[in-house]
DNA sequence: CGACCATTTGATATGGATCAAGCGATGTGG
DNA sequence: CCACATCGCTTGATCCATATCAAATGGTCG
């Protein structure tokens, strides 16, 4: 399935960020990795020691369930945080949708600054917050109909992805599919019925052009 | 729908919790305020000023559905904290279940104490990622299928209550089919085949015994 | 060009929703 | 104390949205 074996994080700090990472935030400690497409960034329990924000390029976290389906947690983009975890193991896989940079923190190092820095304690408290709220929203999501989860979603990512009407998808309909609780079939009807009603186009099958955001809206509610 | 008009926090602190609420905790502030059984303590779009924790009885949260069904995005037992908001409009709206007693606290005291004090801070944060980790865990659940869904909510009901093999809902059928995404029909339904197949015994519709966790979790995965 | 993989389209099956009725506990008034 | 209304829950019959199975199409890379 992995393109490649998983790459660990290093124990030393070869790769800084950028010397313009701002004091203050998570960003003036870490290291920046770059993960090829598919690899796997941490598996389900494996021992959590890091935080990471997307550099460069986007990141599913996943969970096999027990019929072997696999369903999508969340996707991150360039900005991202991942890594939360209330344990000390993660109940999650993360892996690499497209080749991506991350920038990877310490857990430790990163409790520690918030510790010593309360804005920093704030922007972490912030950022979970942020994801819990999409975590809310995914459940409101995966309980309505087909063709509102798939609006839904096209929503969602283009807000995040903030590049106007046009959606370029870095995730496969699989990844799509697992998502929002379906199956790439569904997925793909739900897309050309949305394309048939004129409210999308497809110009390839990972890029869309939102054409009509008013009608989705209804759609979605 | 609501047995009575909603019932809103105190500005003054009439009622201090217990003396004996632990320093260095957010439970040092706040105020002890209760409510009826369905009475609203908070609406959706209202402005978020208040964290809360359970003291006694318990809580919902949820959204009404662009098509007038109710999600339920999680049930607060005494302990658990609740009102975790990203922006200062409440995404969600809170129900007292039955009678309860909540600690009520401004959240601008919450933040105040911990720009202070860093190990409120990082309660606060592990609260936010226990209660992330439970929405996670949410949307897991409403993909499976429905006896699966009714399994893996009796067994975190369950956990989270800790009271053994005994469980007693404080919420009506109702409120398990919204949390789930059935109906209560299909939730009466898998509550009798478990019943029927000696996994779970049923004194009453709001008493349930475990009587094979074993084979229960087996179902849950 | 041809092999491969992702996506779309078509035909059928099924799990849970919907519609409808029955049942049991609780409460209320005569 | 008992008829009877009410409410929450269970059970039954049917329907429909989405899964499943199957095949066609299209896009990419050697």
């Amino acid at each position: 399935m992995l393109t490649q074996a998983t790459i660990r994080p290093p124990t030393s700090r070869q790769n800084l960020p950028s010397a313009s990472a701002p004091a203050g935030t998570i960003d003036m400690i870490g290291a920046v990795m770059p993960f090829a497409r598919n690899a796997e960034i941490y598996g389900e329990n494996d021992r959590v020691e890091y935080l990471y924000r997307v550099l460069k390029g986007s990141v599913r976290t996943c969970k096999v369930l027990r019929d072997g389906r696999r369903q999508i947690a969340g996707f991150y983009l360039p900005g991202d945080v991942f890594g939360f975890e209330a344990g000390d193991r993660h109940t999650l896989s993360a892996e690499a949708i497209a080749e991506c940079q991350l920038l990877v923190l310490r857990r430790a190092s990163v409790a520690a600054l918030a510790a010593r820095d309360s804005s920093v304690a704030g922007q972490l408290w912030a950022m979970t917050i942020a994801e819990l709220q999409r975590a809310q929203d995914q459940v409101m999501l995966v309980v309505r109909t087909a063709q509102e989860r798939v609006v839904g979603f096209l929503l969602e990512i283009s807000k995040r992805s903030r590049d106007g009407d046009q959606i370029n998808l870095p995730m496969s309909r699989q990844d799509i599919a697992d998502y929002l609780g379906l199956t790439i079939e569904t997925v793909s009807r739900a897309l050309t019925q949305l394309k048939d009603a004129k409210m999308i186009a497809l110009p390839t099958s990972r890029h869309i052009v939102l054409r009509d955001r008013e009608a989705l809206r209804r759609l979605n509610s």
